[in-house]
DNA sequence: ATAAAAATTTAAGCGAATCTAAAAATTATC
DNA sequence: GATAATTTTTAGATTCGCTTAAATTTTTAT
């Protein structure tokens, strides 16, 4: 089955949204978010994504993946993060730049390219986000990670995976200087707003919000 | 101006037409021809490019690009061919399997990406059919090939050019052996076919259709 | 328990890019 | 130069992916 890049755009964001929704079951208004659409685009394109047994869509109630379409919601996904790796490792992008043109580059239809694509780079694990890419099967490491604002105190982490979406807050990575593998170890943590103090690489002690600590997922040490 | 692939695509083709047409006047059934729509679809689309000020349309009479059309078509093709380039040398993908993948990527848009994967090939003149490679201003040389078909007998040329948008044929002269820069002198053309006898690389003798010998461009060695 | 608020769907419609069939303009032929 | 053949355009529809506004269903709050 061929489908267009609209399409394969929604079973990503579902796959996505439903990994940290309960029962995977995802909403429309939360969908219609994420890909920027009104809602009731998405309650229209969700009945076609269901009459090609895609999606399991129930009426008021919520969408869920189909087995096939979580096999190309996983399949998009290996696209769009060898290609980030492609784009940081060989074309020397930074990290921010990157998720628009891999946006693009996921559609590509040709699996003959991807897989020579995942050969080139040394079939990598990970993207320059963290993220986990999924191999040719559609399997891939869930690494135990956790929220920086779940973080304990005083307790040594790596920065493991950052929320690649937002061109914005990789920015201010760059700038504040943390990058994948960093060291993280939290000092202090403000009641108030949940502002932290945090030490990179046992040197730099800074203080980030809580806005950001959201979007940065560490690993124990 | 932002185009879709369907824009980019007509100006490519106008500008691939208008090489081969006397005066750079393409007329919209040969168009229809190349793009695989109807002449109704043409135009259509002829009027909306003109509305653009991307193509110079007359009613009944034909279409030229615009300066700015041609710009556009230029970087189109700049950007086909360095993904093709990208495709053969890297991936180790066969000339014959690179083209539809390459019609994709060319509608990528970002000017950033192309420029990057211009150096990571190291600014190739040439692409893996023997097309030259628009720079990115759009300059490219005119490398003066003429097609086989026209070519003298016992003279040595070398192949330079080939069609690579006739995968079969491309598949064919796999099969024959013959690749860009082999030697090629024709010894005996036959006058009520065109079939002709050609030595390649001073050793193999073969025959060739006047279907085959229209797709290959050679030079004098 | 009911009314208000929020979420979702339905209805109607739009623009892009295509099509077929019919009409019009151009070109070729006798 | 008239007419036949060919090319091109116009007219009318269709599909896809989107919109807004109105109707409906579900959830929340009093």
């Amino acid at each position: 089955m061929l489908l267009s890049a609209t399409e394969e755009n929604y079973l990503k964001y579902i796959f996505q949204l439903s990994e940290i929704a309960d029962e995977n079951i995802v909403k429309t208004n939360d969908l219609a978010y994420k890909l920027e659409h009104s809602a009731a685009s998405v309650t229209d394109m969700l009945k076609k994504l269901s009459d090609k047994k895609l999606v399991a869509y129930k009426k008021y109630y919520g969408v869920s993946l189909s087995k096939n379409g979580k096999q190309i919601a996983v399949q998009v996904l290996r696209k769009h993060r060898l290609w980030e790796t492609f784009l940081v490792k060989n074309l020397k992008f930074t990290w921010d730049k990157i998720h628009d043109i891999a946006e693009q580059l996921e559609h590509i239809q040709s699996d003959e390219l991807i897989d020579r694509m995942d050969e080139y780079l040394g079939h990598p694990k990970f993207d320059p986000h963290g993220d986990p890419i999924p191999d040719k099967k559609g399997n891939f490491s869930m690494s135990n990670v956790i929220c920086l604002t779940d973080a304990k105190l005083k307790k040594q982490y790596v920065l493991a995976n950052v929320n690649d979406e937002s061109t914005a807050f990789l920015k201010y990575l760059n700038k504040i200087q943390i990058s994948l593998k960093d060291k993280i170890k939290v000092v202090y943590k403000e009641a108030f707003d949940d502002t932290m103090q945090i030490i990179i690489n046992d040197k730099k002690q800074i203080t980030i919000s809580n806005d950001a600590a959201k979007n940065m997922f560490v690993k124990v040490d």
